[in-house]
DNA sequence: CGCAGGATTGATTGCATTCAACGACCGTGG
DNA sequence: CCACGGTCGTTGAATGCAATCAATCCTGCG
């Protein structure tokens, strides 16, 4: 192991946000074996027809996950941010059914898939954590397919950039009055929200000039998230994010 | 209970699919705690926002899942057929994220959340096996952001019908060759896939008339099944089907 | 018979795409 | 240091797919 930190404290915080875990969960999971990569962006961690023999946790930089059309065109299904691992969905499954990438430059540690499989049936508090993880990712699909299948361009992206500030919030990434750097290309924000790369560099300017966001390259400000939010039809019920007193901004 | 058959037996089946289970797992779920309800076509049995106590299996009918943006736009979000637990997806989250709604009229076997958890806490096997139908109706989501986000109406509608199509295969509930009825209306159809109801009308049209579907009233016949699929750029790696011989007809 | 829900059709509109070009930024190498 | 190439972002004009609006047609059913 490169480091003497512990590379697993985000995902432990991570997989405990929902479901309490136990000091000894804690150091098994801390003791899972693992290998640290550095990865590149644009580097696939798992690719649709593989079976995964690694789960890979990422600890720094972005991922995300796709699928591709026949025709070639591709869609993004999720994106990632460390402390999440990104193999979950396809722990028990064998072939894979869809792409996972790094958005960014970034590191991940690659844990053997039978030591995750291993760990979640011996530990049921911890494969409860997984099964709620994994149920929270499902739970995000569900609101991007009406995402991508009702909402007009505007709602889509208003809400893709609610739901990833949010998210970086939670996992105490960023600080939203501060905004945060988006880690994605245009035409990967179009891949995400199923519109055209030009497209989305109008909604942007749309949303920019009604004072909606802030931008200064691939930093977004938020200088009227409560509108935002409602412009995006955004609710965060679907994060299933621990309860917790209203935040103050958001 | 009503009758004498054990209503869990095509649920048993399902889990079974994708993970073994033993002749004792199958007695632990045949003998969970029920009440048995017929409910008319839209009735929900969860509600979004609600704290779902009971898991209603469904034993016959169609159900679907659906959320409905600010505006009112309905999105479904995934179909259900016999056989299948309408609630794993809420099992360990609490607040519900999203409707299920009745389709048709149908027959659901009601099994409190709590004997579901507990079935899957202190059997490994059953647990892996909810674990892993979660993650195949995760898959199927993204199949659905895919479907939605990035492909034409055509596509889109023939993809649709396509999964159906073997997903009651699958089931034993339907013979491909003889089609199978389509309980949906043209305006749920829209509502999948994110058209209108007029342009769905259209484009069913479009494809009877290419010869890729045949129609009565709701009747949807396969003629050129291979066609169709290509049309509908459909791969069913998605829906992780047990392995096994290619179809004759599929 | 008449009603209601769903299916069908036509005419028109509009949001997003497509095609094409240009501009800004950045790292690299001469 | 600056020219260069590449990626990404921006802009304009034209096109097109699906939406919208509005009737009309079925068909089962009370």
């Amino acid at each position: 192991m490169a480091d003497s930190d512990n590379p697993f404290e985000a995902l432990i915080c991570r997989l405990g946000r929902n479901h309490t875990l136990s000091a000894a969960d804690c150091a098994a999971l801390s003791a899972l074996p693992h290998k640290l990569r550095w990865l590149d962006a644009g580097t696939y961690t798992v690719r649709e027809g593989d079976v995964p023999q690694v789960c890979s946790v990422l600890l720094s930089g972005f991922a995300f996950r796709q699928k591709i059309t026949g025709g070639g065109a591709r869609q993004i299904i999720a994106l990632h941010i460390p402390g999440e691992a990104l193999d979950f969905q396809n722990l028990f499954l064998g072939i894979s059914d869809h792409n996972v990438q790094m958005l960014t430059r970034g590191r991940v540690a690659d844990v053997p898939i039978a030591a995750f499989q291993q760990i979640a049936m011996e530990r049921p508090a911890v494969g409860r954590a997984i099964l709620v993880t994994t149920l929270i990712e499902a739970s995000i699909f569900r609101e991007w397919v009406l995402n991508v299948g009702r909402r007009d361009s505007r709602s889509r992206l208003a809400h893709l950039l609610c739901e990833f500030a949010l998210r970086l919030e939670a996992q105490g990434l960023a600080d939203p009055d501060r905004g945060f750097e988006l880690p994605m290309t245009q035409e990967q924000l179009a891949d995400a929200t199923g519109l055209t790369p030009v497209h989305v560099n109008r909604v942007l300017k749309t949303l920019e000039s009604e004072g909606l966001i802030a931008r200064n390259r691939r930093h977004i400000g938020f200088p009227d998230w409560r509108r935002l939010r409602d412009v995006g039809d955004f609710s965060q019920r679907y994060l299933h994010l621990p309860e917790r007193e209203e935040h103050g901004v958001f």
